[in-house]
DNA sequence: CTCTTTTTCAACCGAACGGTTGACCACGCT
DNA sequence: AGCGTGGTCAACCGTTCGGTTGAAAAAGAG
């Protein structure tokens, strides 16, 4: 369990389980019990669930008498935010570069094997 | 292999290497070998990891020769920003109004056993 | 046709994951 | 003290994951 923090945030975020109760606690702070009972799992797997959110960063838990209510830590998605956005833009300004070099090159004159490459926009999944 | 695609581009990111392929994607297209070449993986390995990214949508390979070259396809990221945004401003919103909430409020008059939940904006990992 | 290159497929292995059951700890109540 | 409630720990189980090796498909080069 010594993966680097980015690792630990996209991981803790892929299960469907798991972003719902991100979700839900962006409405407000609950108590385990409260947040595992929607599922059909028992109330140790949430615990795991938390578990695995909390090492992330995601979720913080206070204690207050034998409860213990689970808090979302919404600065973490941050880390995530910076990532995805610097090489989406990346990605988009090369998208742009290369559009302009092949607009500007006669159809005959291509750099040795690789072709166009039409990196055609198409259906989004 | 049937989640929904939400958890899959979540999964595909949480890997250290998978990222650097897309990190390294956003500066061009390359082939399978080019991009096996720096790490101390076999070609397979980083094969499989290309799979991975492509059942995500992250990744397309088109077919040149026996060359397949990825290329990256930055559109996917939206589907993450989205729901990241979503929460996120859902949980700082809910910070905000429920801090007014407090300040409002004298001490001893609480909602029954709920104490204010200091949820305190600690260090950020 | 044969040889080489690039990539994938198939089977396997150990580690991690999501889930369960059962025991346990911590606290409030009476 | 004794009980009930909320939560976690520990062990186990089946599946998935990241990796390996070995073979094969697909296409260009001789």
């Amino acid at each position: 369990m010594a993966a680097d923090p980015l690792s630990r945030v996209f991981s803790a975020l892929a299960d469907p389980t798991r972003r719902d109760i991100v979700a839900r606690l962006a409405v407000g702070d609950a108590t385990v019990n409260e947040l595992a009972a929607p599922y059909d799992v028992t109330v140790q797997a949430v615990s795991k669930h938390l578990k695995v959110l909390e090492d992330a960063g995601l979720v913080s838990r206070s204690r207050e008498a034998q409860r213990r209510p689970v808090h979302l830590e919404a600065n973490v998605f941050d880390l995530m935010t910076k990532w995805i956005e610097r090489y989406r833009r990346q990605a988009e300004e090369r998208y742009r570069r290369l559009d302009d070099v092949l607009r500007s090159m006669p159809d005959d004159v291509r750099p040795d094997g690789r072709s166009p490459t039409p990196h055609q926009e198409g259906q989004p999944t």
